[in-house]
DNA sequence: CACAATTACGAGGGTCGTAAAAATG
DNA sequence: CATTTTTACGACCCTCGTAATTGTG
């Protein structure tokens, strides 16, 4: 019988040229390679190799065997990749969202939800969102705005709403609103995770230099001791508190304030039932 | 460690749908089944199996494991296939001919002077035969003409000459020599396996019906005891002796006379330098 | 003399089969 | 009660490692 162990051994062989090299790669002795390359010599009734008493080197037989070797091995491989990342999905709930504010309550929701599942989650764009769900990707995403396809189960979330973080000392800190023109031009503190109000931001401040940090612990370092202006939200402040210190000013642009809504495929509505249950009680009584 | 046996008992519980009935068609005992699985998922590190007491099921990771088990299976399987295949045309020596009368003797002296190669030989059109002799499908071919090509070695091995063999009632049976046309129309007796000779006859007596005889025995009965012309040789009557109660009287044509000669490539000019001797020495004893 | 491959022999691991148990329809 | 899967136990095969042999540069 034809078994790996000796596929495996035959390519050890092939890149080390020499039976006890790879014995010492194979953490096996030389002799139980040496009876293996003879046993597999038997089952294939072909000789593989040409034997000089002191040295050994593959045929014509044993280069043929090699290449093959090298499929079948790789492919054994491959299964065994394949296998154990397919069932790892099949315990891992994948969320998409474009933004990270939707994704703080989420997380703590399902992972109480589905207490034997991993998580995972990324922010994406909406159309790599939206893809993501159809191929399977995601079990389930988070856009800004509602989406009404046939095969897609779609509802209003929560709220997000943009405020500016000005200090004090600000020419416009007594302000009762502002819009995003009116501090457009200034430099302004910004985090690099932000999904798709990267976007908002670019889009309505253009003029403005936004100092990127990469670190939640950078930017609220600089937040505290800098006079820089920066966004915080109805959501960011829920979780994180009010910055002290700092004028918060709503922003009466539309573009500042966002329903996030929750989108599945129909046919996964029952696997997640629970999960819409508790979203959407928890809507209902913070209303 | 992942072995193939137990990838190729995985298939066939996905054949047969229960443990019992696998272990049945695999020759071994429920029990041995049932702790093999086990194990496969152990080193997997998966379950593939949907198990209720009383029967199992695969379940997704099953289903993806058998897909990627067939095709391991299946490439180990064309590994030893292809390796005894290989080896085996490493120790044949494969003659393509254009007529069977030079094999008989070609096949004789390789045997002779390549004691521990088999010998394959078959009957092929001359393009077909120069097509595989580059191919490496034949060691060396005999064709009904010379070829000059710069990686093939030509020479010419024998002549055969064809002659009517007529019974000694026949009109024409007084004749010193006759021409395809003088027997053209009438029926003759003729063996399948003639080669190129198949077509020389249709192409100089085409109203001929032709009596074609695929066994040697059955053409040699009727040879002996009907009244129809047939062909005979000078090579064929060197190995078969001369048909009794027969008038042989030798056909004039051009095409009626043919030197064979012996093709090989170049660069396998000296593998095959005792044969080559052998011809060219029996050639000259010949002449 | 160092190094490489093969042969001999005993030990250990693993798969196998038989027997028994548990569960289902 | 027949069928199917799993667990338990003992047997045997087979691979492995150590040691010894042979042959080479």
């Amino acid at each position: 019988m034809l078994e790996l162990y000796q596929l495996t051994q035959l390519l050890a062989i092939a890149e080390c040229g020499t039976m006890s090299g790879a014995a010492e790669q194979l953490h096996i002795s030389q002799p139980a390679l040496s009876r293996s390359m003879q046993k597999l010599e038997e089952t294939l009734q072909v000789t593989l190799f040409d034997r000089q008493k002191n040295k050994i080197q593959l045929n014509k037989n044993g280069e043929l065997a090699v290449e093959h070797a090298r499929r079948v091995v790789e492919q054994a491989h491959d299964l065994v990749e394949q296998v154990r990342y397919f069932d790892r999905s099949q315990r891992t709930i994948s969320i998409g969202s474009c933004a990270p504010a939707p994704l703080w309550e989420l997380i703590s929701m399902v992972s109480r939800l589905y207490p034997e599942m991993a998580i995972s989650s990324e922010m994406k764009d909406s159309e790599v969102l939206i893809s993501g769900l159809k191929e399977g990707l995601y079990q389930f995403v988070v856009l800004p705005n509602p989406i009404d396809e046939p095969d897609l189960y779609c509802f209003p979330f929560e709220k997000e709403q943009l405020f500016f973080s000005l200090p004090p000392a600000h020419p416009l800190s007594a302000s009762k609103e502002l819009y995003f023109k009116d501090i457009d031009g200034e430099n302004i503190l910004l985090l690099s995770q932000i999904g798709f109000w990267r976007g908002v931001c670019q889009r309505k401040m253009p003029l403005t230099h936004a100092l990127v940090q990469n670190e939640q612990e950078d930017f609220e370092t600089l937040a505290q001791f800098s006079a820089l202006p920066f966004f915080v939200s109805n959501l960011a402040m829920r979780w994180s508190g009010k910055p002290e210190n700092r004028i918060i000013i709503p922003i009466a642009d539309p573009e500042a304030t966002v329903v996030y809504h929750f989108l599945c495929k129909k046919e996964d509505k029952k696997k997640l039932s629970a999960l819409i249950e508790k979203i959407k009680t928890d809507n209902s009584e913070s209303l």
